[in-house]
DNA sequence: TTTCTTGGCGTAGAAAAACTGAGGCTGGAA
DNA sequence: TTCCAGCCTCAGTTTTTCTACGCCAAGAAA
């Protein structure tokens, strides 16, 4: 009761964030990878919250948690906030007149698919400024401040997404190589990590055995495999949109007549609050504009 | 364009937490009292959003800042989303089974008009952990986390708000005193200096000249005036609602049978989230009983 | 079984953000 | 003129937030 203009504290501001985002995710590391933190920051938010309110909001599981029925019956709220809070935002970066334009992508398409598009774009656009972040997994949009994702998936069919192409994949090797040796039976297989099942998957789809036990030189970025199989260090599967340049170029031949498709496509995605503008309009047809240079 | 998982940091929170109030109250005194921070806080955040936006959100006059055109495109969102926000942090709060229950009072009606009536309500809601805090500016109730607001004001014919008496005032002394002195004219004035016009205000409604200038001693605190006006110091102001346990024990009496009204109400108002829950509403109808104890 | 992997906890210390406090500037009002 | 209200900036301090790292439990795999 003390007379001291000292108003008490708002409800932390940050920790409802964390809390929103792990309700959503059902998982703190997956809200930590959202948030750029670890795990260990959100589990302190949300102790920080169910200190504050007084009721334990999520179900601390060995593997895993899952919301209490209190915890559930605020994550819609949260969301619609953040979400409000996220669009609000946008338009605030978006002030700017000359603004930024955020491209997020996987590591392997920002490396082999985008740059040749992306240097067009620019060339028609030269006062935006454009950024490309790569990213393992797709960011959702609703919240995080991107203009546009590039992400290989499986579309939903709603209209939100475009689908570039579908992923096609098949062996491809040095042309050298492939003059020397017999076969594939014959070839090291390299291995991208985040497409471990390449080989597998196109082994089953297409009924070409593979001799060679699934082993091999493994790479953290696909471009760096690319880059070992064009100097020759062995057979490569290849993502066709991935690799059109290498192909075009014969630095890369194909080391099989059977492809396959991967089953995903390669998707153009951009945010609900952003889709109108023109400007993203014209970014987007251009980025997707199949002619040459 | 670098692979390492480094996702661009999301935009300031708070900083847009500040803006938003800020652009409410079109200045940054009045939001910092709001979030209880000095304005030099909310000026370094506005500027914080300014360098993130890259756009100037607000004009700086010498006396006051106005909202630039940009900065006023964007406030209506904000403010929707913070209270939005604002709701889910209430629901929040009140998830703990024994809610406690928050009061924003002047700091007069927390020592004058509430304890007795508090005292009652705590009584039969035992339970509950009731909270009192004194403030001079009643709280924004869509935004600050409080359950009930007792203020002075001007009723706005709203049913958000219950009048709970009209304000009269009347000028009272102590009993002896009374008896000792010719009348008004003799006595020292008391001044609250958050009521400092109610000498002057009640000379006009009346018609009572004051032949004492306008001077006397001051109080910050009008319960500490009340104390002094009991101890003989002279002749204070009285709010009738505020002093009616002291007439009733005949501590204070009338100085004058000339009372008016000050134009203002006792108001009580609850935050529109929480009106129809039945604790309040069983709070409030308990809090307002005239039923002596 | 045993071992490995996944996901969460807790703590200490480091890094970053937020806040305060004091001195200055400006323009309208007394 | 001289005040006064509001805002600004800067530097130092406090508070918050984050990371690093070891630990633990449960399910999966060997």
């Amino acid at each position: 009761m003390s007379v001291a203009p000292k108003r008490p504290k708002g409800p932390p501001l940050t920790a409802m964030r964390a809390f929103e985002a792990a309700a959503r995710h059902v998982s703190f590391v997956a809200a930590a990878e959202e948030l750029n933190v670890t795990p260990g920051a959100i589990s302190q938010h949300i102790k920080t919250l169910e200190s504050w309110s007084g009721a334990p909001l999520f179900r601390r599981n060995a593997q895993g948690v899952e919301l209490t029925a209190a915890g559930a019956s605020l994550v819609a709220r949260f969301t619609a906030a953040f979400d409000g809070l996220a669009d609000a935002a946008r338009d605030l970066r978006n002030l700017k007149p000359n603004g930024d334009f955020h491209i997020a992508a996987l590591p392997s398409v920002a490396q082999l698919w985008l740059p040749k598009r992306l240097s067009r774009v620019r060339a028609r656009f030269p006062e935006v400024n454009f950024s490309v972040t790569a990213m393992e997994t797709p960011p959702s949009l609703a919240r995080e401040l991107f203009d546009l994702a590039l992400f290989f998936g499986v579309p939903d069919g709603t209209d939100t997404q475009i689908s570039i192409c579908a992923d096609e994949i098949v062996p491809v090797c040095a042309p050298d190589l492939l003059g020397r040796s017999g076969g594939l039976e014959d070839l090291t297989l390299l291995h991208d990590q985040t497409w471990s099942d390449d080989w597998t998957k196109w082994s089953k789809a297409t009924g070409v055995p593979l001799s060679t036990p699934l082993s091999g030189p493994q790479f953290s970025l696909y471009s760096l495999a690319v880059e070992e199989a064009k100097a020759g260090a062995g057979a490569l599967m290849g993502h066709l949109c991935l690799i059109e340049d290498a192909l075009a170029t014969k630095a890369l031949v194909r080391a099989s007549e059977h492809s396959c498709p991967s089953g995903r496509h390669l998707i153009c995605e951009t945010p609900e609050a952003r889709r109108q503008r023109d400007e993203t309009q014209d970014v987007v047809k251009l980025l997707l504009d199949p002619t040459p240079t």
